[in-house]
Order: C-alpha cells, then structure tokens, then sequence
DNA sequence: CCTGAAACCTGTCTGC
DNA sequence: TGCAGACAGGTTTCAG
C-alpha cells in the first residue's frame, strides 16, 4: 500500500479517525506484543521494548517521506509499510488477531494499534533518536525546497534515467513505482530519458506533474490493491500504471509495459518522448 | 564513487 | 488439476 499518498491516508486517520479505525492520540500504551523478531527495530528484546513503552501517551502522529512517526513523551516509534505494511486501531474485543499480524501495542484504554504485514519487510523503530532513520532521506516533493531550479540542479550530471532517480528516496523522498510512471505521463517525459538530459522546461512541468498526482492522489485517499489496503480511489485514475495494452487516455495509442531498474514501468510510447 | 542486480518474504495469477 | 514461473506498492546489501 505504501507510498507518499497512502501513508499521508494512514497518518491522518491515526490522528483522526477513519479508515483505518480508531485515532490513537492520548491513549496509553500498556505493552507490546511481537510475533516476528525482524519486525520491531529495538535496542533489546521485544519485552525490554513493551517494558520501556509502558505508560508512555501517544502525544503525536505524522509523516516523514514514507514513514509514519509517532511521538510519546520520552520515545519515537516510526513505522515502514515498505510493500504489504498495514496499520489498525481497533478494539480489543475486535476479536482475534489476523494472520499475518506482527506487531501490536495494548492500550490502557482497551484499544489496540495492530501493524499487518504479510511480507514481514516492513519495519517498526523504537528509539529516542528517529534521526538515525530518517536522515538519509531527501526533500518532501509537496515540501517548499521541491523546486523547478532544485530539481535541474539535482538532475544535472545524472547518469541514470529519469524514472531510478524519481525512486531514489535520497533525492526525493516519497515517491513510489505508481506515481514515478503516473508522473512521467502527465509531464509527457519518457522514463528512459537519462536525468541530466531534462531541459529546465521539463524539470519544471515534472516537478509540477509529480505535485499534482501527489495531491491528487492524497484527495482520494490514496489507491486501493486487491488484498492490500482500502478506501482509496485513486486507482480508478491510474492513466498508465498497470494498463498495459489498453489505450492511452490522451492519444489512444497502447500503453506500453517496461523494466526499468527492476521495476515494472508503464508509459505512452507516444505522448512520452 | 556509481550502477545494476540480488536478496528479503508471501500470496496471487498465468500459462503449459 | 497441478505446478513452475512471473509478478507485486520498497529498501538494503553486495558485486562489478
């Protein structure tokens, strides 16, 4: 589920309600359970983590590129999704956990935070330090710094094409495979194009591209998959992400499929050049 | 230093 | 029906 749009959809409903259940501001956790050891990122066992979080309230929640971030008094805990990650708040009476259910923090208040994750690749942080984490990580694309100029001066130089740099979350942090392909059609920009090849002129119809799907995106809650992740919308305005072979929406020529840096990578042969 | 590929995991779908 | 192989929203690690 997890790019910028959808962990912003997560966020917002931790603080507020929503989608993924309950919000979890003020609550109090009482312990934490780990049922994958690689989950939970601690200095020390999970039972030295549930003993070290004990009574600390949940003070704030926000978003850093594609980690979720969530403040007690003394302690951070950041959250990963990476590509199955799933975040709950829900009653303890909810019934039993599900599978796949890694990671959970009691509340004094009989509620629960549950982390899903099926593919066990995301991660949970626990730490008084969240900088160690975050610090390699590049400008937020809907932040100030994410300029036309910025994004000439980054790409100038640039050997690899223009969709592996988009991916590279230490040059902009948040994007993912589905609006790196969902970006590079709206601006007319094909992804195999190296990066230091960009004209001012397209740094800056990308830069807007990649701000308008994002915000676009974050109006629709994000995008829904099959097994993964729901109440987005997003996925029905998908324009060449996963629609290889169906007709380009502005010109009708077929929607090509590709593999650009190990990823699948979607574009219209003839809108993008 | 830079780049591309493999690895980490499980589940689903496709084609033979 | 069965089974091998491809593929999936991400990132880290390793080899060249």
């Amino acid at each position: 589920m997890p790019e910028l749009p959808e962990v912003e959809t997560v966020v917002r409903s931790l603080r507020t309600g929503g989608m993924t259940g309950e919000p979890i501001l003020d609550r109090q956790i009482r312990s934490v359970d780990c049922f994958n050891s690689k989950t939970l990122v601690f200095d020390g066992d999970a039972e030295q983590c549930s003993r070290t979080l004990c009574g600390q309230h949940i003070l704030s929640a926000d978003r850093r590129a594609k980690y979720i971030r969530i403040g007690t008094e003394n302690y951070w805990i950041l959250i990963h999704l990476r590509m199955s990650g799933d975040l709950r708040c829900e009653a303890e009476t909810a019934g039993e956990l599900r599978p796949h259910d890694r990671l959970v923090f009691h509340f004094t208040d009989g509620m629960r935070l549950v982390f899903n994750d099926v593919r066990k690749f995301g991660r949970v942080w626990v730490t008084d330090d969240p900088e160690s984490a975050l610090s390699g990580l590049g400008v937020e694309p809907l932040g100030d710094e994410f300029t036309a100029e910025w994004l000439m001066e980054r790409l100038t130089g640039q050997r690899r094409v223009i969709k592996t740099v988009l991916l590279d979350q230490s040059v902009i942090a948040g994007i993912g495979n589905i609006y790196a392909d969902e970006s590079l059609f709206d601006a007319g920009i094909l992804p195999t194009r190296p990066a230091g090849s960009l004209s001012p002129e397209e740094c800056g119809r990308l830069r807007d591209s990649i701000r308008k799907t994002l915000t676009h995106a974050i109006e629709q809650n994000g995008s829904s998959f099959d097994w993964a992740y729901k109440g987005g919308h997003f996925q029905n305005e998908f324009r060449v992400y996963q629609r290889k072979g169906e007709l380009c929406p502005v010109c009708g020529t077929p929607i090509e499929r590709i593999v650009v840096g190990q990823r699948g990578t979607h574009f219209c042969p003839k809108c993008q050049h």
